[in-house]
RNA sequence: GACCCCUUCGUCUAGCGGUUAGGACACAUCCCUUUCACGGAUGCGACACGAGUUCGAUUCUCGUAGGGGUCGCCA
């Protein structure tokens, strides 16, 4: 039988990167198996729903490339996919409970439903087997006095009706599985495989909340990664596929996917190392990724780019091993796009405190003009050139070019800058500087 | 409190009875680089503890401690 599979979150809040790395999970396994996976909402908190979280859901999964068979704007044979549009069938279900005598009624009108209270045992994919003793919970609540139904009944009967066959989900629902469990039997049906999957933890250690920095698939987007990078670091949190490295793609992550080797201790939530995943799948963009990656960063920051691709392309490869986020751009290839760009204060300081400043300028400017190619290795000999004629060291031009080329102390390579930038605009900013400094 | 899951460098992890306990991030030093990075080299740094089992435990069992989670008419 092939492999169904969901994800099943409420639409309560943003796409939580906890909720994220269960969905991915659960896709793994139905991409690698050839299975199906499904997206259904759980939306029976009226009170709590929002037309803005269920689209942070959809657009959360989407930019990080979990795309779902069956589902909101996918339709399937199993809907509706919305347990809000599912009351007939919970309706049909608690019928046979109470047929089944395992229904009865508090005063209010809540109905609860009777425990077995037999052992029960979770055969987990990732766990093994966790057995719980007969409880002495008192029964659980699986219907309000209002006619709605509770998360447990619900979910329980939607993957009975959606036919899952195996059902991935955070380790801190382990103590509600049982009594899952306990509904299926009761229902007469076979409950799915479940694997338990550790928790994301703050970096204080703790279960990943609302107000942790990364808690949110948006914000990520907001801050310059890049959709496969967090797609990559997440695996890494609670999966190491055997492979050299750990950078890879979600293609991959399918391949070597096997459930088997899911850890079983909870990880706590790396900003650093989350940032340097991204630095990696940076630098494997080509030109036209790059562009695309990087342009929505320099408009946002104030930059026009205008619409040479190949030029963009190359002020952003001039910078591209030194930046890890995409909003890192702006502030080292701002200078690429004006004339008319802002001297650093440090970089004013340290112009007009030498003396010499003026002259090798104006020797920069005739050495550069006479050059024959403008390109990195005949601009490498044409500023020797100057040096040795003016008697001073080839690194003391390097600083006043790159101050006069962009205004700031750090960037790109000076040649790299010089030969993007073309011999004309080059030349200009000598000349804009050492005016500067008339 | 009860129940459940977990326990290797600061963090993420490899390891599946015999290893100088390996790698990655971070950090430090050096090299490369006429900036900053990248890259390279080196260093720092861990099997929670106690009993077993065994010729031999990081690895298997039990206990203790510690961490996390769950005990809603939230999901």
């Amino acid at each position: 039988m092939s492999i169904r599979v969901r994800f099943a979150p409420s639409p309560t809040g943003y796409l939580h990167v906890g909720g994220a790395r269960t969905a991915l999970f659960n896709w793994l396994l139905a991409r690698k198996s050839g299975g199906t996976f499904i997206l259904r909402i759980e939306d029976t908190d009226e009170a709590r729903n929002t037309e803005a979280a269920m689209n942070a859901i959809f657009e959360g999964l989407s930019w990080l490339g979990i795309d779902w068979d069956e589902g909101p704007q996918k339709g399937g044979d199993y809907g509706p996919y919305f347990q809000s549009q599912r009351q007939g069938i919970y309706d049909a279900y608690f019928k046979k409970l109470e047929e089944a005598g395992r229904v009865y009624f508090e005063e209010n009108g809540a109905a609860r439903f009777k425990f077995s209270r037999e052992a029960i045992t979770i055969p987990d994919m990732v766990c093994g087997d966790i057995r719980f003793a007969p409880t002495e919970e008192p029964d659980m609540t699986v219907r309000r006095p209002d006619g709605s139904y509770i998360f447990h009944f619900c979910n329980v009967v939607d993957d009975i009706e959606m036919g899952m066959t195996h059902v991935i989900r955070g380790e801190d629902h382990i103590s509600n599985t049982w009594k899952h469990i306990d509904l299926f039997n009761a229902f007469g049906a076979k409950a799915p495989v479940y694997g338990h999957i550790p928790l994301l933890l703050n970096p204080s250690g703790s279960k990943m909340s609302k107000r942790d920095e990364g808690a949110s698939i948006d914000s990520y987007l907001q801050a310059g990664f890049l959709p496969q990078a967090v797609f990559n670091y997440l695996c890494l949190l609670g999966w190491t596929p055997k492979l050299e490295g750990e950078t890879f793609s979600s293609q991959q992550a399918v391949e070597l996917f096997d459930i088997s080797d899911v850890h079983h201790s909870n990880a706590r939530f790396d900003m650093t190392k989350c940032t340097w995943v991204n630095q990696q799948h940076l630098r494997l963009l080509d030109d036209a990724a790059l562009v695309a990656y990087a342009r929505p960063w320099l408009e946002k920051a104030g930059i026009n780019p205008g619409n040479d691709e190949a030029y963009i392309a190359r002020t952003l490869n001039s910078v591209k091993e030194k930046v890890s986020l995409a909003s890192e751009f702006p502030s080292w290839v701002h200078f690429f796009f004006t004339e008319d760009f802002a001297f650093e204060d440090e970089v004013m300081t340290k112009l007009k405190a030498n003396a010499q400043a003026p002259k090798l300028l104006a020797a920069l400017q005739t050495g550069l003009q006479a050059t024959s190619e403008w390109t990195e290795a005949s601009l490498g000999e044409a500023v020797t050139k100057v040096a040795t004629t003016e008697g001073v060291k080839a690194g003391a031009l390097m600083p006043l070019l790159r101050f006069s080329l962009s205004g700031q102390t750090r960037g790109p390579d000076v040649k790299v800058m010089m030969v993007v930038l073309g011999q004309e605009r080059a030349l200009a900013r000598l000349g804009r500087a050492a005016a500067l400094l008339a």
